[in-house]
Parts: structure tokens; sequence; C-alpha cells
DNA sequence: GCTTGACTTAAAGTTAACTTTAACTTGTAA
DNA sequence: TTACAAGTTAAAGTTAACTTTAAGTCAAGC
């Protein structure tokens, strides 16, 4: 059993973010003792890590609380939860490519940054067409010039 | 030369979104014609691409407000915006990988309710021991279960 | 000359996820 | 018994990045 500042530490979050979390209902399976103090336990800590998990994945806390409320209602709502990893998972894919892309250009812009400071001004590799680029840069260039995506389809 | 309305649908940002960008000054050298209307070029659409790979690095808006402001003060920023990528750059990295992470423990997730879902309960795979994996589900849960990380260091 | 569509502004409103505040309780140590 | 550390609460405050609103301008087509 860990107290709040306890595993505040453990997983170094703030103690009021702990605090929040369990109000809005995350922390399903916590106890308190007579005085009324919080009670967690090796449960809560893997919660916490699935719920890290989730809001990077791009869910809100209102949406992981439901979920959490799923994990209690036990068997019957495996489907919905397999369902629920299925999407985040595409979700985080998505977003790990956008950051990637991302990377891509400030690649880009590190070589860019790094010849004109070697030549003391940008005025020529900022006329540079990327055919004269070296390859591995010029394709750090392509990766970062796609075309602009599309709408994201809607949950 | 782009109206408002054109860039938005190029960009696929809101027509509020690029007013509040260039009220914020992240689109420098617009012009505005005798009746006062925006007129975007395709300089603008390259700044635009640049605005969001600084946001999705984790830049503000009054960061990259500073960084655009270096870009109009010629050579003698090089350095500065140099350094600023470089940065950027890591701390994209250190993203992706968290990413990733999580979605170490969504791909086991995923594994964990294909299995609960094929047996009707959760009841056995909720015990399994991470031993007793799959090579490939066992190497995802360990991803995922690494100590919990240090504070970042400030910027 | 009137309507329409696309632009303009300043200012107020929204949202999510915390974070802070102020007042209080409880258990241990000096 | 007094101080301190660590817990508690409800409620208000914060923040960034938009987003909406309300009122107005302007050029083109009917």
């Amino acid at each position: 059993m860990y107290t709040i500042g306890e595993v505040s530490k453990m997983v170094n979050l703030p103690i009021p973010t702990l605090r929040y979390y369990d109000n809005e209902g995350l922390l399903i399976d916590t106890v308190r003792d007579s005085a009324g103090i919080r009670k967690f336990n090796d449960k809560t800590l893997e919660s916490l890590r699935v719920i890290e998990c989730l809001k990077k994945s791009g869910l809100q806390i209102k949406e992981i609380k439901e979920f959490m409320n799923w994990c209690s209602l036990g068997d019957k709502t495996i489907f919905q939860r397999r369902e629920m990893f299925i999407r985040q998972k595409a979700h985080i894919e998505q977003e790990i490519k956008e950051l990637e892309d991302a990377l891509a250009l400030i690649k880009f812009k590190c070589w860019y940054y790094d010849e004109a400071l070697k030549e003391g001004s940008e005025k020529r590799v900022k006329k540079l067409d990327p055919h004269d680029m070296p390859e591995e840069i010029r394709l750090l260039f392509e990766q970062s010039h796609q075309q602009y995506k599309k709408k994201p389809i809607a949950k």
C-alpha cells in the first residue's frame, strides 16, 4: 500500500494531479483508510501507466474514465475495450508518422543552417534546388514537402 | 498571390487561425492590397509548413514568433536559428521515443484483448507471466514497462 | 441600386487539464 | 503540548491556442 506522496514520487506526477485523476474517476479500485487517506497499490501504478499511454494516444480524460469504467464492468466489455485499443493504435501510428515528417524538416533545416554557418550567409543555400542537394538531404526535403494532409476523419 | 480563403483551403487551416497567426506575428513578409486585404504568396505556404513543424516539435506560438523575427533579421541570426533547430530535433526525437513506448503498450493490449476475446474472458491472460507470453509480445510488454522517466530537464 | 460573397476588425468566449488557494485533520517527534 | 509533515476538501484560477461574435467594407453581378 502506498500513500499519495509515495505514488507521486514513484510515477513522477504532482500530488494534485493524482487527486484530480482520482476525482475524475480514472483511478478505480483505490481505497481510503479510517482517516480518509487514500491508499494506492501496484494496480494503481499499472493504471497510471495505461492512463499515460491513452493520453499520449490522443484520448481525453473523460474518455479514459469511460475506459476505466468498462474495466470495472468485467468480461462483458472486452469487445469495446479491444476496439478502443485498435482505434488508438491507428491514432498513435498516424501521430508518429506526422512527427517523423516534422523531424525530416527539422533535420533538413539543421543541414541548411550548418551550410549557412560555414559560409557566413544563407545566400547560396537559400536558392539551392533540391536536385543539387546531397542525396540524403534531398530525401529529407522531399519527405517534409509532401502534399498537405487532408482533414482527419472524425472519430 | 493568394487570398486568405485560398491559403486556408490549400493548407487546410481555418481562416481565423491564419488571421490569428498573422496577428501574432508568425507570418512575416505578408502584404495588403489597397483595400486592406491580405495577400499571401508561396513564402507564406513555406512559413506555414515551418510553423506546423515547430509546433509539433513542442514550441509555443510566441517562441515561433521569435524565430520568425530572427529570420527577418538576416545572416546575423543564423547561429541562433541553427541552435533552435538542434534543440527541437532532440525534443521531437524524445517525443517519438515516448510515443513508441506508448505504442508498445497499446500493441500489447491489442494482443491481450484478442486473447481475452477468443476465450470469452480475461481470466487466464490477466494473470499470465511475461515469461509465458510469445517472444514478440513479451518484448512489447517489457518495452512498455520500463522505469518511469525522470523529470525532463528545463529548457 | 441592391444583394451576395469574401474580406476586415476588436473583443469576448471556449476548452481541457491541470494548478493553486485556503482552511482543515491527523499522527508522530521533541 | 506544541510543532510539523503529510494528508484532506471545495472552489477558484491559470494557460495556450484558438474560435466565435458582431459590426463593418468592398467589388461583382443582376
